[in-house]
DNA sequence: TAAAAATAGCGTCAAATGTCCGCATTTTAC
DNA sequence: GTAAAATGCGGACATTTGACGCTATTTTTA
């Protein structure tokens, strides 16, 4: 499991092997079952999550109880509450996996070690927060401006490998519209 | 001018005197009058700007020209396009000034400089950058999840100061919804 | 000070969207 | 292997929202 880790890290980061030995002594590896929750509404999040294999899910929840979805996070993605991890405040949302995966774990205390021993570590971890901001910038965009169909065509242009293993109603609950709002915008493409 | 942001930083981070002044010394003061433009969309951003007084506005325009507005930015906060001032690449941004304004400039350069020489101020700047992912994250799933009048309820609980500076078809364009819809609301909560 | 622009509201109408319902098919779980 | 759950579609209907045009008032500009 933690060689897809280190394929990743290695083509992203210069580090020594020492360095990578440093890192893999603090992961732990982990293996969830789709449905399985790697963190609750309420819980204080503890860990950095780099998903080597599988699927996972951030959403939160409205008092409701619709479920809205943040973010995917595929094999060679991240995940984690940033919010929730810094402060130690309790998180408002749920990751959960979509797929059966594995998954490394790195606590917040882990993880600053990490990144104070190991510089390049921690400017590309800046660096994945500066894309991050990013891609929320334009998704806030693309939530102000874009009718559903756009917001559609983009996720689809933007996500084509993980589109074909996400539900639908969980793209509708990612994009913002409803499932038949969705079905509607698939039933009319499919007449072009 | 300076002496707005003296105060501000003084409170927010540790600073020997030294260090003030090698942040004053590489900061522009630029005085802006209402609906100049400080930044164009295809021109790379060259400074994170600080508002001393005033309020700035961040948007951005589809090919239809229709205007989104991304962020308000009053006197003690900040302004700028990361993305293009990081990477050096044409923006997708405007900058304006709603009202005549007092801002500080600082090149990518020299706050580099300061971050490097600083290292407080370079954690406060990433705190920054953490609250505002944060930020973004909470108005993502407001966009998702919320209805306009929750949308523009949470607004003026939100910035009640800014609030009653801002026309209000830039409330409804920050909020993605026309204006018509929020005149409704407003007429809608006037009756009760 | 006067003209022009910006702001915000309203009425009407059409279009987009959501909710509720059932149904058919596929997938999952025991 | 079989029952249960998840998934996706579609119809009917009500509601929300936006677009357009018009007007009154305020603010800005020259």
């Amino acid at each position: 499991m933690i060689a897809e880790f280190k394929r990743y890290i290695k083509e992203k980061v210069k580090l020594s092997e020492e360095d990578l030995e440093l890192i893999r002594s603090v992961a732990v590896e982990k293996i969830v079952r789709r449905k399985q929750l790697l963190l609750q509404q309420g819980e204080v999040c503890r860990y950095k999550i780099f998903i080597c294999k599988g699927l996972l899910r951030t959403y939160r929840t409205r008092e409701d109880g619709s479920e809205h979805v943040m973010m995917f996070s595929p094999e060679t993605w991240w995940a984690t509450d940033p919010e929730s991890l810094n402060n130690q405040t309790p998180s408002f949302y749920y990751i959960d996996a979509l797929e059966d995966s594995e998954v490394l774990l790195w606590t917040k205390k882990d993880f600053a070690m990490l990144c104070a021993k190991i510089p390049a570590l921690k400017s590309y971890s800046e660096k994945l927060i500066s894309t991050n901001l990013n891609i929320g910038r334009q998704r806030i965009f693309s939530a102000l401006s874009a009718t559903p169909e756009e917001k559609y065509d983009e996720f689809v242009a933007s996500y084509p490998n993980i589109f074909a293993r996400i539900p639908l109603h969980m793209v509708a609950s990612y994009l913002g519209v409803s499932l038949k709002t969705l079905s509607r915008i698939r039933q009319a493409q499919l007449k072009r």
